[in-house]
DNA sequence: GTTTGTCCTTGATCTGGATCAAGCGAGCCC
DNA sequence: GGGCTCGCTTGATCCAGATCAAGGACAAAC
């Protein structure tokens, strides 16, 4: 079977992410070894929570491997989804020392952190690095937008085919096996986890992805194990523009 | 009638806001003083487009007075809008020549623009700009992450308090007449483009303003002109936590 | 093997907000 | 003035998704 990664290249220097993603623009330049010196790993289990808003939080970070999500809860325990960080991707606000949102580990998860001061002196004297920070929060705020329009605006089965699209572009590896090449991925959240991205009930989800199978636009091998035997026929079900681009 | 401005402080140097927010991270460097020749002014009316999304667009701007809206639509028209820029909010991405957005002037709007070549150059340049575009795009990412729980979460009445109270904490004068000062306002979107910020029908968001002008938590003077008697009573049905603390 | 717990599915019913429909009031144009 | 249109309100009905409820699959603990 073989597998190749696909719309995402796997990072391919260091073995530190934010050295290629975050910091470096083109990961050419030497200046940035001392960040070598103030970086550490810390790895969490699945359902682990790293931080709960409000709390104090020292260091900031780069998702290396697994996935995490940023929660808000209310009082009377409703909660929205309102982050999902992938590998490469940046856990953490420059210049502010308290989480704003409850973060949790969804799977198994390695960050590679780094302390607050030195990382912000870091922001400070070198452009290129806030430069960098700064295109990233860019890409994540047009994230954030597209997220609103899900909930705001599509049906349950819309948003349901389109988080599937989501993961399956970051995620998913071509399965050649068969002729055409299948999308295979496993699913990084619990019906639960996925509700509270999607702004639903986890019952709606279970539902909707039953109905999915049902119609055949997905195949369901155990639980979290998803097969897209054709992304166009997923992407007809999100409700987007026919041209998402990227297969 | 005596008023005052409450929650941000007028712009208070220059005439460009973008000198003070957006630029000068504490407005007390004269190397900006070149952004002066690049910069222009530009004019909308009320329901005026701005750009349509897939535009080019060659400038960037800073609001000087008005509403501009952001909002995305899908094929078959339904319309979520995803930013509200409000006086001293900035406009347009750097590094990006199409709008990603339809941008349209919600009330009469003033830009301060410019041009985006030597914009780009400046923040190529000029790290602290970028430093300050970076702390006003994470601001924005906190408020897109706000809304994302209102809209995944909220119920229609809280998604209706919970814009008014947005509005009023940028928006709102202080009306000292009675003795503990009223919070008062003009609301700057039509009703349906409330439905399109909150993710509601129209017909919804007008009964549920009538909602809670029956129950007193608002005055309605004319269908634009809103009246907070007390802001607590208007928090409290918001669903956020009480201590939104800029009062 | 049984028990326990977690995660998930499915069914029955309910309801908040959408949809469909009518009408109102305040400009504004002729 | 009369007839527009535009923005808004209100009423009647409908339905997608929430809620309430039961049970299944699987893994870990004993």
């Amino acid at each position: 079977m073989a597998q190749r990664q696909v719309a995402f290249p796997q990072l391919d220097c260091a073995d530190c992410p934010i050295r290629h993603r975050a910091v470096c623009a083109r990961c050419e330049s030497d200046e940035l070894d001392h960040l070598e010196a103030i970086k550490y790993y810390r790895n969490y289990e699945a359902g682990q929570t790293i931080v709960w808003a409000g709390d104090k939080m020292d260091f900031v970070a780069s998702v290396v491997h697994g996935v995490a999500a940023l929660t808000q809860t209310m009082e009377d325990g409703r909660r929205q989804m309102v982050g999902l960080l992938l590998p490469s991707d940046f856990l953490g606000r420059p210049n502010r020392d308290r989480a704003s949102y409850d973060v949790t580990a969804t799977t198994d998860l390695q960050l590679c952190c780094f302390r607050r001061a030195p990382f912000q002196d870091l922001l400070a004297n070198t452009p290129h690095v806030s430069q960098r920070l700064l295109e990233m929060t860019l890409d994540e705020l047009d994230a954030a937008r597209e997220w609103m329009l899900l909930l705001g605006r599509k049906t349950a089965r819309e948003k349901i085919a389109s988080f599937l699209s989501i993961i399956a572009r970051r995620d998913a590896t071509i399965n050649q096996h068969g002729h055409k090449g299948e999308l295979v991925f496993d699913l990084p959240l619990t019906r639960e986890a996925m509700a509270d991205y999607l702004g639903l009930t986890l019952e709606t989800v279970s539902r909707q992805m039953s109905g999915l199978k049902r119609d055949g636009v997905i195949r369901l091998e155990g639980k979290r194990h998803i097969v897209i035997p054709d992304f166009e026929t997923l992407m007809n079900e999100t409700g987007d523009d026919a041209d998402g681009g990227v297969f």
